[in-house]
RNA sequence: GUGGGGGUGGCAGAGCCUGGUCAAAUGCGCUAGCUUGAGGGGCUAGUGACUUAGGUCUUCGAGGGUUCGAAUCCCUUCCCCCACACCA
């Protein structure tokens, strides 16, 4: 089978047959996408499962009989994209490398697409290609870009939506930062790609006494300002005044330019570090009085780079007094009592592991686990909140001390230092007249968990996270000063932003090839309201029309993405639809997956090992990466792809080719035997459970029935069959299995020629989904295939364990006697041995067998639970074993002879006795 | 730290909700035999330990408990992964 062939046949076929374009029509509806793509690279194969499983989904409902709609679309949303082309501009080495080893793209191309748009359009392109060749039943008119003008005017209109509801509000808020650039920078604007974190830090001020200046400490423990009993200053630092908020501080000269983006910093007057030694400074909550210690471990680049002394509860404050022998001077004061510590566990920690000084190594390996208990264990023994945890008085602390003017808030890089791209050094900036979307807001964020308690959430354990997310969500920054899409109307200066744009935008999917054909000054305030709210009169009778088609296809009935997005867009897709839409058309469904991994690992730029998927597609076929990505694990759990799994599926797909020819060639007759039976039993078994399997996301467990598994009872088929019976197999088979594998069922339904199920649709992914025929499903035959192979398996283990191998001449097969059933019977209902023993004895036909009731009953208590099942009548056993002779006398290639008589009459006798209702006994020759 | 998800045989990965048929599906790997001109591929069997009659013993992160019975239920404990906001 020449699967790129057969690939590219079909994919042709679907586009020139239309086959996915949706119309509103008289057929039920169901409306899908998964997140459209942000086109700023070619797709991988972990790309691929997301959407192979939202394919897979619409094909079988397309085959249900839905009017199914699978759009796709663009994003282009941001800043990514931008800083891309303007480094290839740049002829940025390091992108230029990945372009032509990891995407394949050469310095020639490269040199194209220094524009924006050009980047959009070449990779854009390049998925689309690849979509199309995966199969994906996706209807491309309605595609669009997220900068396109259309879309701009249907994001305007969502965000008058939410303006009009108060929730966009405008605020103050920390954003990393570049100074010599002057923008906010994110993870791809970095040295190495680093996400930038923001972390937020208390700075206590302390007033001294001499000069009524406030010395500023950074502290990540506010709780602690009660156990102060110096403060601590480097003093080989320089140290400035500055004038903040009214107020003069001094801070470390090294702090004064990460702090420069947040406090309106004036700087008074410089001073070496051994002016301020010998200070004394007061106690915001004590009021007592500390002095100022020198210290080495300070660093003058962290926080403000004055640092509080809480020697009881902070090795190094306690290291640092006693290097300095100043452990006379002062007094510990213990904050926090703390499990399987005394009154001061700085101390203690200290001595017991050893610490040689502030700068020994262990001193931090001591910080860390000192730090780490007391936040987990500590209990406040002082001050306002004594009896509290230290963590829920930690925050109290800090929220009264700022409320006071006694701290400020302030914010760090906790991966600093961190390098912008331009070789600045990145801070914090405190953006003012920033615009949020006020996720915070109650009423909304119970309308959210109102739509949430309706929404199908796939898998299940997931919506913990969303109801977490929910509760969790405040108000999200929502413009940037650039980036692609579509500006802020508000602020014509700002761009929406990346995932603020992208909440609400399968509504337009359903109207998009009807807006295009609009001029974008067109789809206006009024256009909107009546086409996706049905308010006030139709402006154009195109409207009109474009109103029903949007009736037909809202709700969204089924959401798809990866998992990672749940905890903001799937979310935000949450709010918007319920501030922006009427009730009824809220979404149905969202289902989220893994990701891929390769060969056990994350695929990364850095670790090179990206599979692009259209390279995947032709050196596999579609098919075969199509079943990769979904087969392997369950919907919530990660994937993994390599080589062998691929060609396991690949050489099952070309053996299933073969044997359909010799079907073909072979032609078909002959009445039914016992193994035709059995196979189609379970061919009928498999069918007549896929669709809630579909339906359930049960993927990976399908793929195996379908195709392991079914597979394996092929084989077994073909060696119990004496005239293999395919036909009618492949005919199902490919229709069971086409949501996953669309162009080998296309293929291998054509080759068969056949009508069924098919009618009068030309192709299969427009067919009926196969109906199983329940009277087919066989339970008696099946059972008796089994107990006959369980028999084999006993007789293999027989064999050798006698160290028989090849050289038994006769296998006798009894049956267990009709007693043995009976009691068995009694025991399944009386579980206790004793009382399971008396009731047997009652019956007088069980009676004649008292000397075996014994062992038959202790055999059957062993395991309890297979007494559950019915077991096979002896009749069966018998009917199973004599047909099967034959073959098990091939399997061993021993005579074998399956005894009809009671067991105690037969040669063997004392062997004959094992038998048990379902285990046939076995003697060997 | 907060929230979520996990720890199963050489590996991947089911089973756990609804305890017994679980030495634990399936796939990969490995071993042996067959097949093929070799290779690739295919087929058959084996793959916890012991065992010349279908048996026994020990296993599902660790420890404890409930139960006639625990991979499955409860408690304690250790370890791993993911998300945490302006980033698509």
């Amino acid at each position: 089978m020449d699967f790129n062939a057969i690939d590219e046949k079909w994919n042709a076929r679907w586009q020139q047959e239309k086959a996915f374009e949706a119309n509103p029509s008289k057929q039920k509806k169901f409306f899908l996408s998964a997140a459209f793509p942000y086109p700023n690279s070619p797709q991988h194969i972990g790309h691929g499962r997301t959407y192979t499983t939202t394919d897979i989904y619409a094909r079988y409902l397309r085959m249900r009989g839905f009017n199914v709609l699978f759009p796709m679309g663009f994003h282009v949303t941001g800043t990514p994209i931008l800083a891309m082309a303007k480094r290839l501009g740049q002829k940025d080495e390091e992108y230029l490398r990945i372009f032509e080893e990891i995407y394949g793209i050469s310095r020639k191309t490269s040199a194209t697409l220094t524009e924006p748009k050009a980047l959009v359009s070449y990779f854009s392109r390049e998925i689309e290609h690849g979509m199309k060749e995966m199969g994906y039943s996706i209807d491309w008119r309605r595609k669009f870009y997220s900068y396109d003008e259309h879309f701009n005017r249907f994001v305007e209109w969502q965000f008058r939506k939410l303006k009009e509801a108060g929730y966009i509000k405008q605020g103050s808020h920390p954003v990393p930062w570049c100074p010599l650039d002057n923008n906010a920078v994110g993870a791809h604007d970095t040295r190495g790609d680093v996400d930038p974190q923001i972390e937020e830090v208390t700075a206590v001020a302390f007033e001294l006494e001499e000069e009524g200046g406030l010395m500023l400490c950074s502290t990540y423990r506010p709780e602690t300002v009660y156990g102060v009993t110096n403060l601590w200053v480097n003093p080989n630092a320089l140290y400035v005044q500055i004038e903040a908020d009214g107020k003069k501080f001094w801070v470390a000269k090294e702090a004064v330019a990460p702090l420069a983006g947040q406090l309106g910093i004036k700087v008074q007057k410089t001073a070496d570090a051994k002016e301020l030694l010998g200070k004394n400074a007061i106690n915001p909550l004590t009021n007592a009085r500390l002095p100022i210690f020198a210290a080495e471990f300070v660093k003058p680049n962290a926080g403000t780079g004055i640092v509080m002394g809480v020697p009881a509860h902070a090795p190094l404050d306690y290291l640092a007094l006693r290097d300095a022998n100043l452990e006379g001077k002062v007094k510990l004061i213990q904050v926090l009592k703390v499990e399987g510590f005394g009154e001061f566990p700085a101390k203690e920690i200290v001595e017991r592991m050893k610490v040689a000084s502030q700068l020994d190594e262990k001193a931090e390996e001591a910080t860390k686990e000192i730090y780490k208990k007391e936040a987990h264990t500590g209990v406040m023994c002082i001050g306002e909140f004594a009896g509290e945890g230290c963590a829920s008085a930690r925050e109290k602390i800090a929220k009264s001390l700022v409320a006071k003017k006694r701290a400020l808030k302030i914010y760090v890089l906790a991966n600093s230092p961190l390098f912008c791209r331009c070789g600045g050094v990145c801070i914090v900036n405190m953006v003012q007249n920033q615009w949020f979307i006020d996720y915070g807001n109650k009423g909304w964020k119970e309308k959210a968990k109102e739509c949430l308690s309706k929404i199908k959430i796939m898998p299940r354990q997931t919506i913990a996270d969303y109801l977490y997310t929910i509760d969790w969500l405040n108000e999200r920054a929502c413009t940037r000063a650039a980036g692609l899409g579509t500006r802020f109307e508000f602020d014509k200066t700002q761009m929406i932003e990346a995932l603020s744009d992208s909440t609400i935008y399968m509504a337009f999917y359903a109207i998009s090839h009807h807006a295009k054909e609009l001029k974008p000054q067109e789809l206006d305030e009024g256009f909107f309201d009546y086409v996706l709210l049905g308010k006030g009169n139709a402006p154009t009778e195109a409207a009109k029309k474009i109103r029903e088609e949007f009736e037909y296809w809202y709700p969204f009935d089924s959401s798809h993405s990866a998992k990672d997005l749940v905890h903001n867009h799937l979310v935000f897709f949450l709010f918007n639809h319920v501030c922006v839409f009427e009730k009824r058309h809220w979404p149905r469904q969202i289902v989220t997956n893994g990701f891929v991994l390769m060969d056990g690992k994350k695929m990364s730029k850095s670790m090179g090992n990206i599979v692009p998927i259209r390279a995947a597609i032709k050196k596999y076929g579609a098919d075969v990466i199509r079943f990769s990505v979904v087969a392997g694990a369950d919907l919530s759990s990660d994937t993994d792809f390599n080589k062998p799994v691929a060609e396991g599926i690949s050489s099952r797909l070309r053996a299933m080719g073969e044997l359909l020819e010799k079907t073909i060639a072979a032609g078909e007759g002959g009445k039914y035997d016992d193994a035709d039976k059995w196979f189609y039993s379970r061919l009928h078994r498999r069918a007549k459970m896929a669709p809630s399997m579909f339906e359930a996301f049960q993927i990976r467990e399908l793929s195996q029935e379908l195709l392991f598994d079914m597979f394996n009872d092929v084989q077994h088929y073909l060696k119990r069959a004496k005239q293999p019976k395919l036909r009618e197999f492949f005919e199902y088979w490919a229709l069971l299995v086409a949501p996953f594998m669309p162009h080998v069922s296309e293929e291998f339904w054509e080759r068969l020629g056949a009508k069924k199920f098919v009618q009068d649709a030309k192709l299969v992914s427009v067919a009926q989904f196969p109906a199983a025929d329940e009277k087919k499903i066989d339970e008696g035959m099946e059972r008796r295939e089994q107990f006959l192979l369980s028999t084999r398996e006993d007789i293999g283990t027989l064999v050798r364990l006698l160290k028989k191998e090849g050289q038994a001449k006769k296998i006798h097969l009894f049956v267990a006697d009709e007693w043995k059933r009976e009691a068995r019977s009694v025991v399944a209902a009386e579980k206790d041995f004793g009382k399971a023993m008396k009731a047997c004895l009652a019956k007088p036909e069980l009676k004649a067998h008292a000397a075996g009731l014994k062992k038959l009953i202790e055999t059957c208590m062993k395991d309890v639970g297979s007494l559950k099942m019915e077991p096979l009548a002896g009749k069966q056993e018998l009917q199973a074993l004599q047909k099967g002779a034959e073959f098990l006398s091939k399997e061993f290639n021993a005579q074998v002879i399956v005894q009809m008589e009671e067991e105690a009459q037969v040669a063997h006798a004392q062997r004959a006795k094992n038998a048990m209702p379902g285990r046939a006994a076995v003697a060997i020759e």
